[in-house]
DNA sequence: TTACAATTCGGACATCCGACCTAATAAAAT
DNA sequence: ATTTTATTAGGTCGGATGTCCGAATTGTAA
């Protein structure tokens, strides 16, 4: 009885997590609800039953992958203790990322882009990147002794910051064939 | 018969910029060739005439897309003489690009999630970036004195800029109710 | 046990899409 | 003028997709 509560959580979840892994590995353009359900080893009807629609299934994944950025991010900055070393640890969590989990920057990368077409992802995927340079900004920029930037806002630092991480890991997954996961130890210069 | 001639090209060429025009306003999985025919004022066989298939019409809109840019920043780059002001148009290219054709960057912001997922599309792509980093190269890193770039290759350093560009760029176009687009200023403190 | 609610299942629907085909028309070449 | 090619037009086909529905099954409470 535990048990078949178990399963039936499960199910909702097995959903859940079968959406992410499709959308990761191929897009959330080229994933249909049937695919979905597939991987889960779930009837069709049922997407519809604990997911409203394919946009209402769509949102909790989202939701999913904004809590595991947040937690991961801010869990590896607060493990450190001077700014520069969280800067380093920073880096060292976009690379491992790249390089053991790039289906979860894909899919961060790949909704983003979703979000430039529809409202409801767009307030996701902004409000994500705004606690994201807020983590930075809280546990980077407020405690070290800045100067380099001259009559730069931290809001602006570490929007700048997290946008050049961004940019550079796109790159880098484009680019497979040669390596430029150096490139995002350019981080560093910003706070020399 | 000259007249006609410019008809057929512009048959064409009418395909390809509604093409560009309908995926740049709602993203290359939102749009159908039928939506492309009606935005060109012509009929849905002629897609397939002239492009052999929906993927050979969109690579079209790609290297269209390539070519702007490429002939744009390098244009950009070379009216300026010193590198401090190339920089300084390198942003100021970019922050007219948001501000009065931000569906040129939603189009290559688009592109590149497909990239992610098709070989052909990822090819162009990382050609792309890879040239735009070369042009940054030639125009501002080859004639500038480093000096805070310890060790870090001018490769990698072009990457990192067109990187931060880029990044900060998609969050700038995401947060459209607040001003973000100082933030792209920030570039300047790699040369300082 | 019985009655009720939650869940699971299989199937059907209307719609849209990309690709293809054939005939008609215009242009060009002979 | 006649043949030949290039272009335009309209329509069809098979297939895939999201949504919905009703029945069957299971779990829960009385």
């Amino acid at each position: 009885m535990i048990k078949d509560k178990m399963n039936k959580l499960n199910q909702s979840e097995r959903i859940l997590i079968a959406a992410s892994k499709c959308i990761s590995s191929r897009g959330y353009a080229n994933v249909s609800l049937r695919d979905i359900a597939n991987e889960a080893g779930v009837v069709l009807s049922q997407l519809n039953y604990y997911y409203k629609n394919k946009e209402g299934l769509f949102i909790e994944v989202v939701k999913m992958m904004i809590k595991k950025y947040l937690i991961q991010i801010e869990e590896c900055l607060k493990r450190e203790v001077s700014p520069k070393k969280r800067v380093v640890a920073l880096i060292k969590y976009f690379k491992d990322l790249l390089k053991y989990n790039p289906e979860l920057f894909k899919l961060l990368y790949d909704f983003t882009g979703l979000a430039l077409w529809t409202p409801k992802f767009k307030n996701l995927l902004n409000n994500l990147f705004k606690e994201l340079s807020n983590i930075i900004e809280k546990y980077i920029l407020n405690t070290i002794q800045i100067k380099n930037i001259k009559g730069y806002s931290p809001k602006s630092l570490s929007r700048f910051i997290l946008g050049s991480m961004f940019g550079t890991a796109i790159q880098i997954l484009l680019a497979d064939e040669e390596d430029l996961s150096e490139t995002l130890d350019l981080v560093e210069i910003l706070f020399e």
